[in-house]
DNA sequence: CCGATGACCACCT
DNA sequence: CAGGTGGCCATCG
Protein backbone atom coordinates (compact mmCIF):
# COMPACT_ATOMS: atom_id res chain seq x y z
CA UNK A 1 0.00 0.00 0.00
CA UNK A 2 1.25 3.65 -0.52
CA UNK A 3 3.18 5.35 2.37
CA UNK A 4 0.11 7.74 3.06
CA UNK A 5 -2.20 4.91 3.26
CA UNK A 6 0.27 3.24 5.82
CA UNK A 7 0.59 6.50 7.41
CA UNK A 8 -3.05 6.76 7.48
CA UNK A 9 -3.88 3.34 8.78
CA UNK A 10 -1.97 3.21 12.19
CA UNK A 11 0.33 6.43 12.99
CA UNK A 12 2.77 5.77 15.23
CA UNK A 13 2.39 8.05 17.87
CA UNK A 14 4.28 9.80 20.65
CA UNK A 15 2.69 7.49 23.28
CA UNK A 16 3.16 3.79 21.46
CA UNK A 17 6.79 4.93 20.82
CA UNK A 18 7.48 5.69 24.40
CA UNK A 19 5.85 2.46 25.54
CA UNK A 20 6.97 0.45 22.82
CA UNK A 21 10.42 1.43 24.05
CA UNK A 22 9.47 0.72 27.57
CA UNK A 23 8.48 -2.87 26.88
CA UNK A 24 11.41 -3.84 25.18
CA UNK A 25 13.59 -2.69 27.70
CA UNK A 26 11.79 -5.33 29.93
CA UNK A 27 11.71 -7.85 27.34
CA UNK A 28 15.51 -8.48 27.72
CA UNK A 29 15.30 -8.36 31.57
CA UNK A 30 16.57 -12.10 32.08
CA UNK A 31 14.92 -14.85 34.39
CA UNK A 32 15.67 -14.24 38.03
CA UNK A 33 16.90 -11.19 37.60
CA UNK A 34 14.69 -7.61 38.19
CA UNK A 35 14.97 -4.33 37.44
CA UNK A 36 13.19 -1.25 39.21
CA UNK A 37 11.08 0.97 37.49
CA UNK A 38 13.30 4.02 37.22
CA UNK A 39 16.10 1.61 36.01
CA UNK A 40 13.65 0.82 33.28
CA UNK A 41 13.24 4.47 32.82
CA UNK A 42 16.35 5.46 32.38
CA UNK A 43 17.31 2.29 29.72
CA UNK A 44 14.03 3.78 27.72
CA UNK A 45 15.86 6.78 27.35
CA UNK A 46 13.68 8.90 29.76
CA UNK A 47 15.31 9.30 32.81
CA UNK A 48 13.20 10.00 35.98
CA UNK A 49 10.13 8.89 33.85
CA UNK A 50 9.59 5.96 36.40
CA UNK A 51 6.50 7.16 37.43
CA UNK A 52 5.11 7.01 33.60
CA UNK A 53 7.04 3.71 33.39
CA UNK A 54 4.62 2.13 35.66
CA UNK A 55 1.63 3.69 33.92
CA UNK A 56 2.73 1.66 30.53
CA UNK A 57 3.25 -1.55 32.52
CA UNK A 58 -0.54 -0.74 34.32
CA UNK A 59 -2.05 -0.59 31.10
CA UNK A 60 -0.14 -3.09 28.37
CA UNK A 61 -1.61 -6.34 27.79
CA UNK A 62 0.98 -8.32 25.64
CA UNK A 63 1.84 -11.09 25.84
CA UNK A 64 5.71 -12.56 26.63
CA UNK A 65 6.52 -9.62 28.75
CA UNK A 66 7.86 -10.38 32.14
CA UNK A 67 6.03 -7.56 34.06
CA UNK A 68 7.05 -8.72 37.18
CA UNK A 69 10.24 -8.64 37.02
CA UNK A 70 10.17 -4.91 37.14
CA UNK A 71 9.83 -3.38 41.03
CA UNK A 72 9.98 -0.71 43.00
CA UNK A 73 13.53 1.04 44.13
CA UNK A 74 14.83 -0.67 47.35
CA UNK A 75 13.97 -4.16 46.21
CA UNK A 76 10.13 -3.32 47.26
CA UNK A 77 7.25 -4.93 44.92
CA UNK A 78 5.57 -2.64 43.95
CA UNK A 79 2.69 -2.67 41.90
CA UNK A 80 0.75 -5.26 39.70
CA UNK A 81 -2.90 -7.02 38.99
CA UNK A 82 -2.21 -9.06 41.65
CA UNK A 83 0.60 -8.76 44.13
CA UNK A 84 0.52 -12.60 44.94
CA UNK A 85 0.86 -13.88 41.62
CA UNK A 86 3.94 -11.64 41.28
CA UNK A 87 5.50 -13.14 44.90
CA UNK A 88 4.90 -16.40 43.38
CA UNK A 89 6.39 -15.90 39.28
CA UNK A 90 9.59 -14.15 41.36
CA UNK A 91 9.71 -16.78 43.92
CA UNK A 92 9.47 -19.08 41.09
CA UNK A 93 12.37 -17.89 38.92
CA UNK A 94 14.27 -18.56 42.56
CA UNK A 95 14.39 -15.32 44.08
CA UNK A 96 14.14 -14.80 47.67
CA UNK A 97 10.91 -13.10 48.13
CA UNK A 98 9.50 -11.71 51.59
CA UNK A 99 5.54 -9.82 52.19
CA UNK A 100 6.78 -6.48 50.27
CA UNK A 101 10.32 -6.91 49.02
CA UNK A 102 13.06 -8.87 47.51
CA UNK A 103 15.85 -10.16 49.38
CA UNK A 104 19.53 -9.57 48.14
CA UNK A 105 17.97 -7.24 45.66
CA UNK A 106 21.17 -5.21 44.49
CA UNK A 107 22.61 -9.03 43.99
CA UNK A 108 19.67 -10.09 41.57
CA UNK A 109 19.20 -6.41 39.86
CA UNK A 110 19.59 -5.94 36.37
CA UNK A 111 22.14 -5.23 34.07
CA UNK A 112 24.46 -6.19 36.70
CA UNK A 113 25.94 -3.88 38.96
CA UNK A 114 29.32 -5.52 39.97
CA UNK A 115 28.64 -7.77 42.80
CA UNK A 116 31.80 -8.42 45.01
C1' DC B 1 -2.76 24.72 27.10
C1' DC B 2 -4.17 23.12 31.61
C1' DG B 3 -5.39 19.97 35.04
C1' DA B 4 -5.95 15.27 36.57
C1' DT B 5 -4.00 10.54 36.94
C1' DG B 6 -0.87 6.78 38.41
C1' DA B 7 2.13 -0.84 38.94
C1' DC B 8 7.14 5.73 41.23
C1' DC B 9 10.84 7.97 44.34
C1' DA B 10 13.32 10.32 48.03
C1' DC B 11 12.79 12.30 52.29
C1' DC B 12 10.92 13.43 56.67
C1' DT B 13 7.79 12.45 60.86
C1' DC C 1 8.51 0.64 60.46
C1' DA C 2 3.99 2.78 59.17
C1' DG C 3 2.33 7.26 57.07
C1' DG C 4 2.44 11.75 54.89
C1' DT C 5 4.56 15.18 51.54
C1' DG C 6 6.36 17.18 47.41
C1' DG C 7 8.39 16.27 43.16
C1' DC C 8 8.89 13.98 38.43
C1' DC C 9 7.11 12.32 33.98
C1' DA C 10 4.37 10.79 29.97
C1' DT C 11 -0.68 10.50 28.82
C1' DC C 12 -5.25 11.67 28.34
C1' DG C 13 -9.56 14.48 28.38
Amino acid sequence: MTRAAKRAAHAPSAADKFARRVLAVVTRIPPGRVCTYGDVAAMAGAPGAARAVGNVLAQARLAGVPYHRVIAAAGRLGGYSDLSTKRALLAAEGLDVTRAAVRRFEQVRWPGRRPR
